[in-house]
DNA sequence: ACTGATTAGTCCTGATTACAAATTAATTAG
DNA sequence: CTAATTAATTTGTAATCAGGACTAATCAGT
């Protein structure tokens, strides 16, 4: 039970003002005061505060004055983050590809480095060493020493454990439960955050993607498995016990006998392990390469997968209206890289969720399809180090900033 | 975005000290201090307030003191609501009966009323008449006047819009987009509240049924539509747009050809009326005996619905899953008449819940079932409209009798 | 019955954080 | 140069908590 004192009162406000920062870039107080509803002396003592911590700077310049004053009056003091405020890195691990990026307080990209690696069902220790490997290189690579990074995120496929940073079940891990976050975190000596990645994903589309302006939106991302991420209200939503949300373990069906798990139907990995699996695309599939082979024979004419994608986008159609129906989003957006099968899945996928969809929520909720490149999953993962690193009074692990001075 | 004032504070902590007096029926200052982590002195200023506003009444019998003290020191005055500081009326509305209750400040019942008439897509004009005589008539017979009774709540299958009151969807009207709540409270001239029926019976089954002791679980309601309560927290969880929850509009399937909405399956009415549905049942069936119906025919030995039953258990069973690998809740519950249908239901349901969950889900989720009375349902949809009076402002300022001094 | 110990509850001070109202600051208009 | 205007800060009041002093009510022991 959460007891409202003047702490928490700070932290949800502090964090309000930050983020209104955040979202405009430059923002003068009195427009801070506009959108937060805050009182302008709330406002000022929080500026106050976070131009005392150096998390932003005023800026000065008259520039272009707001247009509702005739260029009359005191001029409004713009204010911005400071970038340099702290760094953290944002990992995205899949089984084909690690990809790292080091960003700054904004969330602007300072390096990143992609290492095209088979990542697929490793002990821990293999994985740990392929991560270590990869921050400290990107790291290095932004100019800077490893002591300057804050946080490290790491954005994992399969269910993840928010709060402890444990993997339940992942297929880059051969073992399930694994204590990932606590163990790099060791290795790196630096505090560390273990996510699903389709929550990464949703943490980037809201602060940079197609949902900046949407607190409430469900994310699908359709890779080697089938992930999701609920923004609810402005923020992620995890079950009971911080359990990430999977898709895949859905199981469409009547009956048990006829049912089957949406992964084994949509999954990437089912789609191109269907029958008209040729051995150079089993030999691509083995090296992370199965899309880009994928989009060859598409393009070459090849339709022999049309009838397993046009399956796979079905049923997809068809989970991501129950979906709708129980968060009714105004915006789902999907993202991965079994987009690139293209019309053949996505029409079906289209057709069927607009049937599946009941009524009242037919106009109101809205597919949109992101073909995302690789940094943006890493830059998440790296949104959900520096929302924490904001102060979300939400969060369960919410060490403030302050602590620094 | 709210923002996070004084005010919102107090709210929280009244809210906080009310319900925990009210979970643990009499109960001393100190130990509401252990339980809620508010200050001493916080518990002090709340209770007073509420002891100057009548809500709470203090009692002075020593009776049995608490075990940790050796019945030394000064005896804790214990605390309990003021029963008579508020009453409510609760309405069920389903297709074959309207049941109504008044209740107390505490949620107990003080006057039950069952009406069993048929409410069967009917226009908004014929419903309220029958529901503003039944509540008139059973405030009557709490010994009350209309002017007593500080909120009306009824409980609607189907999809409702809780803040607004409108019911986008339902069986017993004719129409979509009923405004409910507006008509009848104009009709009787007091606030009227709309909310599904299966979230009125989570809020029944959290506040005095199965799931007293638990801040997040699942309830499932197998009546003529299938309803779905979410609690989340404590709170009933509401999408964007605070529209409530129906489970028969999910889609089971994997193709758009081969796929049927969960209501189709195992709703009370596609179960009926199945092939095996005879004469009698149909008639049976028209005048809302439908259950009653079946229990006599099980009884006699017919398993003429086996396979309808069970088909329609396997499914809920697969959907339960689907719904509990996303809010992963400790607790499942399962009330509503098709429950009636007994092993040959919730057998295969059980079965199917168990194969269809996924791995690290299956130790921790727990399905009950619970045979709940027809008050229940109304009592619940008491609850919502006395959880928000609990949180509404009622005196006029805050306390703080400090400053009379 | 008196004294001391023990626990419950209230009151007071000082710190925090919010809001509202008044005040100061910086700039343009005339 | 003065007045007007808008921005931002300073001053006064309510709410929280922490900690201590204080009162209230009861029991244990003499």
């Amino acid at each position: 039970m959460k007891t409202a004192d003047p702490e928490l009162m700070r932290a949800i406000n502090r964090f309000h003002v930050l983020d209104t920062i955040r979202r405009a870039g430059s923002i003068s107080r009195v427009e801070i005061g506009e959108r937060t509803q805050l009182s302008a002396t709330t406002i000022s003592a929080i500026t106050a505060a976070l131009l005392d911590d150096e998390l932003i700077t005023p800026h000065h310049e008259g520039g272009l004055r707001s247009d509702s004053n005739g260029n009359r009056g005191r001029p409004r003091v713009m204010l911005t983050l400071n970038a340099s405020a702290a760094r953290v890195v944002g990992a995205k691990i899949a089984t084909n590809r690690l990809v790292f990026v080091v960003t700054d307080f904004q969330g602007d990209i300072l390096a990143h480095l992609t290492l095209p690696v088979r990542v697929d069902r490793l002990p821990l220790p293999v994985v740990a060493d392929l991560v270590e490997d990869g921050v400290r290189r990107c790291v290095l690579d932004a100019g800077l020493a490893l002591a300057d990074i804050h946080t490290v995120a790491l954005a994992v496929p399969g269910v993840v454990e928010h709060g402890s940073g444990r993997v339940r079940s992942s297929p880059v891990f051969r073992d399930v439960d694994v204590p990932l976050a606590t163990y790099i975190a060791e290795r790196l000596g630096i505090a560390t955050i273990a996510e699903s990645d389709a929550n990464a994903m949703a943490m980037a589309q809201h602060w940079f993607g197609r949902a900046r302006d949407c607190d409430d939106f469900v994310l699908v991302s359709m890779e080697e498995g089938l992930g999701l991420g609920v923004m609810h209200g402005g923020q992620l939503f995890r079950g009971a016990r911080e359990l990430s949300l999977d898709l895949g373990h859905m199981m469409m069906g009547v009956s048990t006998v006829q049912s089957e798990r949406l992964s084994d139907i949509a999954s990437e990995r089912a789609i191109l392990d269907g029958e008209h699996a040729d051995l150079r695309l089993r030999e691509a599939m083995r090296v992370g390469r199965g899309m880009n082979h994928v989009q060859r024979l598409l393009a070459e004419g090849d339709d022999g997968f049309t009838a397993t994608a046009s399956r796979a986008g079905e049923a997809l159609g068809i989970a991501i209206a129950n979906l709708v129906g129980l968060f009714a989003p105004p915006r789902v957006i999907l993202v991965g890289s079994s987009l690139a099968l293209g019309r053949s899945l996505l029409d079906p996928l289209q057709a069927s969720f607009e049937r599946a969809l009941s009524a009242p929520l037919r106009e109101v909720s809205q597919i949109i399809i992101d073909e995302a490149g690789d940094e943006l999953w890493a830059r998440g993962a790296a949104a959900v180090a520096l929302s924490e690193l904001y102060g979300s009074p939400w969060s369960t692990t919410g060490p403030a900033l302050r602590s620094t001075l």
